[in-house]
DNA sequence: GTTGCCGGGAT
DNA sequence: ATCCCGGCAAC
């Protein structure tokens, strides 16, 4: 569609000689209504709930003509987030008494913290709708089970070695569910990595039952005035205080809970390993080791300047983004360097960045706000090629991802 | 206004 | 897996 002629007007000489951009012109054709079924991940139950939505997307030639129709957006998230809330027990079978049970509880804590806005912990989303996206992330992390496996990065590849592609996920999406869970839950699961002990598990109160990270100790302080006492387990402080403090008795079993008003967590910072090359363990190194051994906590961003400094060694996900940058150029159909790092397969934890936060009242605020990340300042593909000739650009740039060829 | 690119949709 | 684009923040 569209010719455009060139406008080869001619010259009393000759032709004027133009570039013009006779890429893919028709490429798309403007094509039928797409449902927009929010299938989220693990629950697709969602009926009544699609929206017609003529779409098209005629793209004659570079930017500035085209055309959009509709706007939704909005209404979606709404819908998405609905759909969250409303299936969240879609079980699949029938299950044990024990087992629906406990879906109940998860669904119910999954609730919570939706709909308590997360305090603190403000993940580097945009202004405006953190909340949405801390909910968009923990859906991801959180419900599915297998998750969407190329959770963060639109392209990851080893081009041999790389083990199955869907791997990756299963230590993430369990690990991101962990704050979820209900202690006995999952029955024989030899969970528990060093950071939830059983009791610990059962604080929601506490703004965020995220992750930590494992650079950090945590302990955990009697808040009981005059006390003071920190132990090293929630159970043991639990424990401490229900029997010193609030008089129960000794046994665990029936933990009303109260006893969490009066501890509070607290974190020793222990970053000391810094080896930067150790992180390369395949995924987030904190959910595998039954023992936490400190992987390395990049307090500082190497790589590139901007960096999305976070203070929290937790940072998000700049240290992944650095080694993709160098190791997963797949999807690069020129300049392919070589694609260093071995193998192990980089599968990134990628989700876990907004859900780093780690403290909790104690947490004194080092900065919230952390720089958003800027933009690199080189010229990219775009800049240097022009729009003329997009197909010069890396495909990154082609693809409006971040450019890999002039990286910063 | 432009550029870089994240997040996510479509195929 | 590949390609594309909406939209946003940084310029
Ligand atoms: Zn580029």
């Amino acid at each position: 569609m569209v010719n455009l002629n060139p406008a080869v007007h001619v010259g009393p000489t000759v032709g004027r000689f133009c570039v013009f951009p006779h890429r893919n012109v028709m490429q798309r054709v403007p094509h039928k209504v797409s449902h927009i079924r929010v299938c989220m991940f693990w629950s697709q139950a969602v009926e009544g709930e699609r929206a017609a939505d003529g779409r098209r997307t005629g793209r004659s030639l570079e930017g500035p003509e085209r055309e959009r129709d509709h706007t939704r957006s909005v209404s979606l998230l709404e819908q998405k987030r609905k759909v969250v809330s409303s299936s969240i027990d879609v079980p699949h079978a029938r299950k044990s008494e024990e087992e629906v049970d406990m879906d109940k509880v998860t669904a119910a804590m999954v609730l919570t913290s939706l709909s308590t806005s997360p305090l603190v912990r403000s993940p580097p989303v945009k202004g405006t709708e953190g909340l949405n996206g801390w909910w968009k992330d923990s859906g991801g992390g959180c419900f599915t089970p297998s998750s969407y496996s190329s959770s963060g990065y639109w392209s990851w590849s080893g081009p041999s070695d790389q083990s199955n592609p869907s791997t990756p996920s299963p230590p993430l999406s369990a690990d991101s569910f962990k704050p979820f869970r209900t202690p006995g839950a999952n029955g024989p699961a030899p969970d528990d990595a060093i950071d939830d002990q059983d009791g610990s598990s059962l604080l929601f109160d506490e703004p965020i039952p995220r992750k930590r990270k494992n650079s950090m100790k945590v302990m955990f302080k009697c808040l009981w005035k005059n006390c003071g006492k920190v132990l090293s387990t929630a159970a043991g402080i639990q424990r401490h205080i229900r029997t010193i403090h609030l008089g129960r008795n000794w046994d665990s079993d029936c933990s009303d809970g109260e006893e969490d008003f009066y501890y509070s967590e607290i974190k020793l910072n222990t970053d000391s390993v810094a080896d930067g090359l150790s992180s390369l363990s395949p995924v987030s190194p904190s959910v595998l080791s039954p023992v936490a051994p400190p992987p390395r906590s990049p307090p500082t961003t190497p790589g590139r300047s901007h960096a999305h400094s976070n203070t929290t060694p937790l940072s998000r996900s700049a240290p992944s983004a650095l080694y993709l940058i160098h190791s997963d150029h797949a999807y690069q159909v020129r300049d392919t360097p070589t694609k260093t790092t071995s193998n192990s397969n980089f599968s990134i934890s990628w989700q876990s960045p907004p859900v780093t936060f780690t403290g909790n009242a104690l947490m004194y605020p080092p900065m919230s706000l952390l720089s958003r990340k800027s933009r690199g300042e080189g010229r990219k593909c775009r800049k240097v090629y022009g729009m003329e000739n997009r197909d010069m650009w890396c495909t990154a740039c082609r693809w409006k991802k971040a450019c890999q060829r002039f990286t910063d």
